[in-house]
RNA sequence: GUGGCCAUAGCUCAGCUGGUUAGAGUGCCAGGUUGUGGCCCUGGAGGUCGCGGGUUCGAAUCCCGCUGGCCACCCCA
């Protein structure tokens, strides 16, 4: 019979990476909640219109990338492809916003889009964001980058590139799609399949074309379609980014993926990366998601990064540490008569609140202490005829070479005090 | 979704133009040391050669399909 696998685009994440993982979270959560940001959870499906509609019909992610089925009753479901409408959906749904403004959240957790899979790309794949709805300030913008930029230094990374945009209001939108579509229009004969695909689908994305670049450097300008009140608000979020310390590079063809942003976009980038995967994460304001979700109008910024990336940017950095040995100490019979008593032992040292592992099985002694090498614990307890004999155990610190023989009532804090003085 | 490369012990890989018992290193288990680790020596277990079909006297090796991984593109995390 074959053996069963992991899905199609989908991983096991076991004990050693698990710690790098848990690593990162962690460091997310501590920096965004340094910023006043707290943890929310939502779920991983959720109705197709809201990403229908929020994302937007003309997006890839919408007309290619979703995992969506039909539930029993037959209404439509979808496996979230990104997390800022479903946070939006919560925040706004249970009105928090008539509370506190703006509301500060962060979250980790799967998405899912059925790309074709890749390194670094899978069909299930894990982002940390954040998002702060209710005001629409310039300067919480440039906080949420400095959330983001405040995270990749707690993990130590280096060399992250900041590009940052403004898309302007959607009237500036429209009016400057207008333009390009007016530019490019002429020239359809000459563009590339995929540009001219682009031209009526989504015309902003003729600007990251590599191959139609001679078209792209005479292409009208974003900026020049942009109102004062966007103009105005895009210097403000440069002018934070530098106060706050922050390079960051302007990139007036950087259009994001989803239809909802509005005014401040941003991306991430690293060059340890090969091509696509170096896009680590990126984000923007999108003043305009609460209307086409049907909630009364909701000014909101915020961002996502993807986390298996950027372990593999620490990675090849060397910036994830050590995972710690799974446990401190190995306890173990020298024969099975000792069993029990073994047992009872690392009973006794487990509640003093050491992490300890318990080995009784029928093999020599010298190899389960080998094993105790393997696992990296610091001491080793060994439990023979002699000791039980005496209420005794012999605590051997693996790293000093020294070995003694203890009390059972003194074990516990012999132990923690080679564990606390070895360290 | 389009195009290309790849798939042999748990892991990293070798296996020449098809030739009979498919190997190495490492890891695992055991013995050397009838109660003391990291080194060393010896032995052992472990493989439907990704899956299915075809060509052939004979296939890990050649052909086709499938599955999975990787790479580029599209796009994105």
């Amino acid at each position: 019979m074959p053996q069963i696998a992991a899905p199609r685009g989908t991983r096991d994440i076991l004990p050693d990476e698990f710690a790098a993982r848990r690593w990162l979270l962690d460091a997310h959560s501590a920096v965004a909640e340094s910023f006043g940001y707290r943890g929310i959870e939502t779920p991983i499906i959720e109705s197709s219109e809201l990403f229908s509609r929020g994302v937007g019909t003309d997006t890839d992610i919408v007309e290619k990338q979703m995992f969506t089925f039909d539930d029993r009753g037959g209404r439509s479901l979808t496996l979230r492809p990104e997390g800022t409408a479903g946070s939006l959906r919560a925040v706004v749904g249970a009105h928090l916003d008539q509370e506190i403004r703006p509301v500060r959240v962060h979250y980790a957790g799967p998405f899912f889009r059925a790309e074709r899979p890749q390194a670094g790309r899978q069909h299930q794949f894990t982002q940390v964001g954040i998002e702060c709805i209710g005001e629409s300030s310039p300067a919480l913008d440039a906080e949420i980058i400095e959330v983001a930029w405040q995270f990749y230094k707690a993990l130590g990374i280096t060399g992250i590139q900041l590009q940052v945009n403004s898309l302007g209001s959607a009237s500036d939108r429209v009016r400057y799609r207008a333009a390009l579509v007016a530019y490019y229009t002429p020239l359809e004969a000459s563009l590339c399949d995929d540009c001219r695909r682009r031209l009526h689908t989504n015309p902003l994305r003729l600007l990251d074309c590599k191959r139609d670049a001679r078209f792209v450097e005479g292409a009208p300008l974003l900026w020049d379609s942009l109102d004062r009140p966007s103009r105005d608000h895009f210097t403000a979020v440069l002018r934070d980014l530098e106060a706050a310390g922050i390079e960051a590079i302007r990139n007036d063809r950087l259009v994001r993926g989803l239809d909802y942003y509005s005014d401040t976009v941003f991306e991430f980038w690293h060059d340890v990366l090969q091509g696509a995967q170096g896009s680590l994460g990126g984000g923007g304001r999108y003043d305009g998601l609460a209307e086409l979700l049907g909630f009364p109008a909701t000014p909101a910024t915020g961002y996502a990064l993807g986390v298996e990336r950027t372990l593999m940017v620490a990675r090849a950095l060397g910036t994830i540490p050590q995972a710690p040995a799974a446990a401190d100490v190995l306890v173990c019979s020298v024969e099975p008569a000792e069993a029990d008593a073994a047992a009872g032992i690392a009973r006794l040292i487990r509640a003093a609140g050491t992490r300890t592992v318990l080995d009784v099985a029928e093999r020599r002694l010298d190899r389960k202490l080998r094993g105790a090498g393997r696992i990296g614990t610091r001491v080793a307890v060994i439990v023979g005829e002699n000791e039980v004999a005496g209420d005794s155990a012999v605590v051997r610190d693996l790293d000093g070479h020294s070995q003694q023989t203890v009390p059972i009532a003194e074990l516990a804090a012999t132990v923690t005090r080679i564990l606390g003085g070895a360290s």
